[in-house]
DNA sequence: GATGAATGAGTATTCATTCAT
DNA sequence: TATGAATGAATACTCATTCAT
């Protein structure tokens, strides 16, 4: 039997715990793949513990989509932070401070934006959509500034910016997600380097002047 | 009862209603929320009736994969076959055969590109992934040669091709998840403006001259 | 392994011995003291047979309220099928009527008039209650009818009639119950003799001339 | 962290706290929808405290039946205590001394008279039962003396005094349960009139003169 | 004496797969 | 060949009760 956890702090870390063994489960088994008695195996807990602090398994996974957008919301919080740059070495700073999202949190990155992909149950939990719109929308948002101050700056031409930001997203998001589907591995391209292909392509485009 | 298949073109035709009515239930409810009980209901078959045809769900599965890159392959060939075209026409044709493949097929699509990821008993089997591997691989040899035949003939500038290659797959991907997040209906872009803003991009960038 | 039902008949017996244990066990241990691995035990089925011919845990128990209704309802009917009887004389038929389903269909009896007392659960489950609460205004009309009938005839006098039928049924389900409470065994009288006294007692009373 | 219990009366007081929440809940959710903890929590307290003033769940349940069997006794004994009445007067103050109990304590009626039919658990114990069963004992051989009192000063005919007693005990009972089970609201008739129906029908019977 | 964390034993229900006919 | 009945193995979640502190 694990030790007992009294005063709140001991209760927070046992918290903690199942929060880790928990992403590590997802990540390594996906949502369906991971029961709560592994989650509480690999926890030194019984089945029945588990359920002292998260209501439902699918509560357990809400939180760490939480925790992941708020790891990703500061680390692209921090990236703008640094102050002159201009808007290319912002859009820049924004993919770099996705990948470091996805390189330094790869569980996370994979349980808020890989498992739930083809998975209508989660979109039928009400809850949790919005929420994860709405954080979306916020950093399309931060994008979409970015563009358009380049624009107005002579930096960029005059593309349309909010589909630009979008459009955006989903690239950088698809560069990572080649080495979710381990494309990586046998085209023998390391993701970074692929990631910085992306950030000279972006602005540069292909073509020749 | 359904009448018995007797010779060799009555059963790929059964195998051929199976594979149909997987393929709507697995997009319609993902791989885990189908059950064998389902497809051989749409299909008119008993449950059992469906092991004569594929020994597992996880079979059944995999040949929709294999059928997917076979759909996919016969689009980029034929936009590949239009005489004269020059290296960024091709490489937007291949953008638009994969974009065709994705709203003409789109069960195909998301089996192939999006159920399966997070979910390693996919990845575990021996054989299919070479197959898809290969297949894959065989995509990008000819996008990369697209690239080298663009710098050769000063329509690129010199971009290392093979990453480039490899990435540029992953950003169209990457764009067309949008949508299956349903991303375009809460941002307010549709699919073809993002595939054309991304079209656009990717050869000219989008610094100004 | 159970032999396995092929036949429709087959499979109507299949239906039959699992709806047998389950009212053998539901009397024997009460809704929540039965559950579906005991029922599927008793007819030599796995548990998952169950779910074959039932949905759910309560809709076997639905099933034995109806055909319990069902048989009470045929006995009453035989009951008055008698031909050139007074209103006293229907008045005491039904009472045997119900005493005989009480007696001969004991399991039946519990589960549809004792086993639902007090458990909000049944309640809940919308489908039931109005057939329940149908199945017993059309006996109390009966019973009402057969009073109003009696009045006019000169055999009862003007009480009315009404909330007669409805105290009447339940002082007769109230003398059953002593049975189901095992009153009958620590007092020494015979459940015959109560129904006896009882149907001395309500149309005669206690007071002397 | 509630009080600690020091005294002996303070004891008490905690005990009556505890029953008080479990008759509340009892009578709301029935025993299978009443857990430790949520009665605990009703009392202010940690469910390892239940422990130390009860056994078990069903002991507290146990428990309320005793205090339900003394209070009705206790009103039983308060109605006959008016000086002067006859039989049939001394028989209907018992019939309301029932009532009363049943509306003036309509959580004990239910806990000791309904919640545990069809619960064999309950009727398991070996401790309760006799002690129950005594208790109503002495309240039929009360019924039966006035009975008996009643046909020897001539206000009731001579009906066997014993069974009439526990007939007409269970002809009290059937009627309050119609509340119980609702029936008084679907068939319109309160519970009251019913009450008065049965006083009325029990001395003077249905029959005509 | 009091707490609340911990758990064993349970429960209804599901589903891929097999097998008797 | 085809069937659908049958099942083993799961699996999320519950709760009375215990026990370390």
């Amino acid at each position: 039997m694990k030790q007992r956890a009294r005063t709140d702090e001991d209760k927070q870390i046992r918290i903690d715990e199942i929060l880790e063994s928990a992403k590590k489960l997802f990540y390594r088994s996906g949502y369906q793949g991971t029961t709560i008695e592994m989650i509480t195996d690999d926890a030194g807990l019984s089945p029945a513990a588990f359920y002292r602090y998260f209501k439902s398994k699918l509560e357990i996974y809400r939180s760490l989509n939480s925790i992941a957008i708020d790891v990703l919301q500061k680390l692209i919080i921090e990236a703008l932070g640094i102050q002159g740059q201009t808007p290319p070495e912002k859009l820049k700073g924004i993919t770099n401070a996705y990948f470091r999202f996805f390189s330094e949190n790869r569980e996370l990155y994979e349980i808020s934006a890989v498992l739930h992909l083809g998975q209508r149950e989660f979109f039928a939990d009400l809850e949790m959509v919005p929420l994860l719109e709405q954080r979306t929308m916020d950093l399309l948002s931060v994008i979409k500034s970015i563009i358009d101050e380049g624009i107005s700056g002579g930096y960029f031409r005059d593309v349309d910016s909010w589909s630009s930001a979008v459009s955006l997203w989903g690239m950088i998001d698809g560069v990572l997600l080649l080495e979710v589907k381990e494309s990586t591995g046998f085209t023998g391209v390391d993701i970074k380097t692929l990631v910085n292909q992306m950030i000279d392509i972006i602005p540069n485009g292909l073509s020749a002047q």
